[in-house]
DNA sequence: TCTGGGGTCCTAGGACCC
DNA sequence: TCTGGGGTCCTAGGACCC
């Protein structure tokens, strides 16, 4: 049987377990930019009370914060990426699941070796209150044929009391069970596909499972397919992770609007300098960057623009500059003036092992030794001494700080040896 | 004033090959 | 009347996930 196991309001759980005082009170994360607010990203069932919201903007909730007296903490993503690196070495530690994975951040799927219900309850209890007491991360826990109803038994397990965190889904209660779920609230079945459905009858996970698969291949793609199979019991998807990532990211909204090109080539600079760090980091090489613009698409009085380009590389690389020089390349292709731009970014693709790169005809390999030595040593000392340490030119001198007045201090109570938490 | 950031996969259509 | 059949690769766009 699939096992899967959720973190309840992840984000939000890690800082009220490094600070015990915070128990039972409403607690907001949320990302933040220098202006001080983005969106609310997690927040524990007492805020949620008070009737915030996933995804509220901070700005719009601003009295409700303060009038109730909630901690808003600033989203601090290497802290809950160590808290679940942990969580899954306790449950590994255990050994009682079998090719246990990390899907993300806060949720895992792996395998349990038992066919009587009773006992998966009280295994799935087992690991729930071990995971528990170990993180101070509390956790939801589903037990099912495959991964997606494996999901749905742990949505049963959030929602229904009696079962005390952990629901076991066996086969024959599969019907019953799907009769209750709405077709959006299916792993699988996103915002586009659900009006799709219930325009065509079909609302809950039950119908949906009751059309035939020929239908849903007609109306669906493959991976409609895919999800009505796994609602039947039939295991029909892969979630084991690709080697090597497929592409990396870095992009911002800004907290004012920019039509000028300079500012912008600044922050391209940034992010590209930003992305070809993570690359290093995976000891990886690309040959493709991409720079994408957007305008600000909740004013719906000016000009709206989105675009985005991509600069292919001749020799993989992963020195920041060039990473960067073909990122303003690429703005170059898509920059329009007189447009206020709100949200920019560089995405790399193409993304190979270090150790196989294939020189050009004309490249001297020389040249490569240098720019790996360069890059190890601005990554050395930037490390040491932070990022604004060592730049790239274009990358500009000054850039406004981030306001975080409104916030809890971000500390580094798992990572940090002067953030350790004392107990008296 | 102010509205996130980072990923994966699939499909249709065009260009090309024999 | 009647105009083939079988491939690959690339890209843009759209869907999904957390």
């Amino acid at each position: 049987m699939i096992l899967h196991i959720d973190c309840n309001t992840f984000y939000a759980s890690c800082e009220v377990s490094l600070r015990p005082d915070l128990r039972g009170k409403p607690v907001v994360v949320a990302n933040c930019n220098e202006a001080g607010g983005g969106i609310i990203l997690a927040l524990t069932k007492e805020a949620k009370a008070i009737g915030l919201k996933r995804g509220d903007p901070v700005f719009k909730v601003t009295k409700l914060l303060n009038d109730n007296n909630v901690a808003v903490f600033p989203a601090n993503l290497p802290k809950y990426v160590d808290i679940s690196r942990r969580l899954m070495q306790v449950v590994r530690d255990m050994e009682l699941v079998l090719n246990f994975q990390q899907y993300s951040v806060d949720e895992f799927f792996g395998e349990l070796p038992i066919e009587d219900k009773e006992q998966l309850h009280d295994t799935a209890l087992k690991i729930k209150h071990h995971i528990e007491q170990c993180t101070g991360i509390p956790v939801s826990c589903g037990i099912s044929l495959t991964y997606t109803l494996a999901k749905v038994a742990t949505r049963y397990a959030k929602n229904v009391k009696g079962y005390k965190g952990a629901c076991v889904l066996p086969k024959d209660k599969i019907e019953v069970a799907l009769a209750k779920v709405d077709i959006a609230d299916v792993w699988g079945i996103g915002r586009r596909t659900a009006p799709k459905l219930q325009s065509r009858g079909i609302s809950t996970a039950l119908d949906f499972f009751n059309a035939s698969e020929a239908y849903v291949r007609r109306l669906l793609n493959i991976n409609g397919v895919r999800t009505w199979r796994e609602l039947h019991g039939i295991p029909s998807i892969d979630i084991s992770n690709p080697e090597r990532q497929q592409s990396i990211c870095h992009s911002r909204t800004f907290t004012y609007m920019t039509s000028d090109f300079a500012t912008l080539e600044s922050y391209i600079s940034d992010y590209a300098v930003a992305v070809a760090r993570k690359l290093r980091a995976q000891h990886s090489v690309c040959l493709a960057v991409s720079t994408f613009l957007s305008t600000n698409p909740f004013r719906d009085d000016l000009d709206q623009y989105s675009n985005f380009a991509t600069t292919k590389l001749n020799v993989a690389t992963a020195d920041s500059r060039e990473i960067c020089g073909a990122a303003i390349d690429a703005l170059n292709g898509i920059y329009k003036p007189n447009l206020q731009y709100k949200k920019a970014g560089v995405i790399l693709s193409e993304i190979t092992s270090d150790e196989s790169i294939q020189l050009s005809l004309f490249q001297d390999s020389s040249q490569k030794a240098k720019s790996e030595k360069l890059m190890a040593a601005i990554d050395s000392l930037t490390d040491k001494y932070g990022m604004d340490s060592v730049k790239l030119a274009t990358q500009g001198f000054s850039k406004p700080e981030m306001n975080l007045t409104n916030f809890q201090p971000s500390l580094n109570q798992t990572t940090n040896i002067n953030d350790i938490i004392t107990v008296k």
